[in-house]
DNA sequence: TGATTTTATGCAAGCGGTTGCGTTATTTTC
DNA sequence: GAAAATAACGCAACCGCTTGCATAAAATCA
């Protein structure tokens, strides 16, 4: 069933149909009705590749992970953050291709595939290895594209970018701690990425604040895994008890974390007040269940995708990117369950409000 | 950059270019030799649309997600095995459109959307809320497609399925058990959905066989959450003494299970053995460490895609399909952990034998 | 050496849409 | 009432690639 076909059937040329099923003003309004009636009829939908040759849109846009994707606690976080994408885009009618950075067996960059073959019509890149490359072949090639999930390194990238502040993250759980008079926290952190750097960062400098020593936080080093962390706690049994609070860097973590610490009898919250980060579906599965970061995820994606069909848009009209780069930090919040909960003073009695 | 680009660059004609590029045994050695070091040196990669254009194959296939493929459950379990597709697709150069099966705004069934407008080559429908309507439509159309991961309703079904043997996992959990001597299992399921069904059959089966009496095993109904079997086992904890095994149909509504027997005081597995299914990054990150049931998804996703190949060349050469529909039945694997391992007996002493 | 096959390349017609421009019929304007 | 503007539609070129068929050159054969 081609556009020739209804037009045969409706006894009209060609480009008469082909107008009136993209509304063009040109056609009178009962043609076009008649048209559109035959049409959906008999269930016509345009060829995607014709359509795509002619207008040089594929209504397709590449949504590109990194390679450590299927790593268990990217998983948990960004497969929710990759349905909330998906159903973003449907609202725009664009279908979704999903796929990694690069091909393992071929070795191509997909990025470079998807763009040259004229795959897409523009690109979401989710957490990654951000590499200079990419970017200026992007840029050379005027390609609309945004980052998600990646606090930039630089003041102002010449890309758009969307993240969840990791510093307010720590800070808000900083404060939080205090808040319920603990004074002696201890962190465990996922890596030396950025991302887990800046949540430990913006815990300490809110101890820091708060007038405690300098030397009140202590940190220890895991990979985000549960076991690592669950190592970490055990190694450091004989002193656990000189912590009142236990900060994970992620959901996992703090699990890992929490298990041991029942094992050896220690109450959460009353002996230690955990909190974890990333408010994955664990945390509420979790007994007590747990307090942790919530990342606005889906308003990320929300924005993403909508600043992302903005820069189609432009791409279409104008050729190229007209209106400036924005580097878009959302503002994380502190979700409070048992782990920490009951732990809660009453009121606060130095005005840190946390939310 | 375009194949006439190209042809001038070369200096010979346009469908030469573009023999050569195919590797047409048309083309003599040297100028394929010539024209493909011409087109890699500029980067040629040509146009998807118009090359599917011309030969009605895009290069890309579908991915269909069922609509609850955020719940946390299947997020676990389905990620993984969409990862591993994935992956299987890429070897053979095959981008991936995700979807879900239906788009939530327009209300339009992707699965018709995709295959009517020509965008993929077939189909992977994913647990699928198979219905006879999107059956039907893909046998009318030739389109090939297979599904994974669900139990068939029927004996023979017209299509190629790919599934891992619920009842059978079910079986082997029993048969392990009884090897470790527990003879009063207590069993919490999932839903109604023949997938949970089949899994807890399986394990009532087998102690049927074993001789113990028909009301041995014990069976409360959950909804696959953690919080659900947190519940139950709250509920009857009364009771729980009686219990010397607990099998979960999935590895979350094991946790959330296994949390409320700890903090009842109730060990694992000394008290009581516990056991989960399929085996998802939980199983490792428990403490202690959860026996659950391996299901092989790389296998069949491997499996599924090479299919999949098969039914898109059938098609191309014939068509439509040559090859008769297969169901498939993979065979999942306990993975004996903490959780009930330290119970195990020394050896078999009635020749069950459970691997 | 002329006729026939083989080998290498070019021509041109699609694939199924979109869209600028031309044509005709109908209104509007003065 | 004739000229100009407007409205509705058709023609045909084009998007970039593939491929059947024609052609020309080289190789093989009688």
């Amino acid at each position: 069933m081609t556009l020739k076909d209804i037009a045969e059937i409706a006894g009209t040329s060609l480009s008469t149909v082909s107008r009136s099923l993209n509304n063009s003003p040109l056609i009178s309004e009962e043609t076009r009705a008649r048209i559109q009636a035959i049409a959906s009829a008999h269930g016509f939908q345009p060829n995607a590749s014709a359509r795509s040759l002619a207008t040089s849109r594929t209504g397709t846009i590449g949504l590109i992970l990194p390679e450590n994707y299927d790593r268990f606690d990217g998983l948990l976080y960004n497969a929710a953050l990759h349905n909330d994408l998906r159903r973003s885009l449907e609202r725009a009618e664009l279908d979704t291709i999903v796929a990694f950075k690069q091909n393992r067996v071929s070795r191509q960059d997909n990025i470079e595939k998807l763009v040259t073959r004229k795959k897409v019509d523009g690109l979401i890149l989710v957490q990654p290895d951000i590499d200079r490359k990419s970017v200026r072949f992007l840029e050379e090639r005027t390609i609309p594209y945004v980052l998600i999930q990646y606090p930039p390194d630089e003041p102002n990238p010449p890309y758009d970018v969307f993240y969840s502040d990791s510093w307010t993250g720590g800070r808000i759980v900083a404060q939080h701690l205090l808040d319920i008079g603990c004074h002696r926290p201890l962190c465990i952190t996922g890596g030396q990425e950025r991302q887990s750097r800046q949540r430990v960062d913006g815990f300490r400098d809110a101890y820091k604040a708060s007038g405690l020593p300098e030397d009140t936080v202590t940190v220890l080093h895991g990979d985000y895994s549960a076991a690592s962390a669950a190592a970490l706690i055990h190694e450091n049994l004989e002193n656990i008890g000189n912590y009142d609070a236990l900060f994970a860097v992620n959901d996992l973590m703090a699990f890992g974390a929490m298990e041991v610490l029942r094992a050896s009898g220690i109450r959460i919250p009353e002996d230690i007040a955990v909190v974890g980060f990333d408010d994955t579906a664990l945390a509420t599965a979790l007994i007590p269940s747990l307090t942790s970061v919530h990342q606005p995820e889906e308003e990320i994606a929300f924005l993403a995708c909508e600043r992302l069909l903005e820069l189609i848009d432009e791409r279409t009209e104008f050729g190229r990117r007209i209106s400036e780069a924005r580097t878009t930090s959302l503002q994380p919040r502190l979700v409070i369950r048992e782990s920490s909960g009951s732990r809660r003073k009453p009121a606060a009695s130095d005005g840190t409000g946390a939310s």
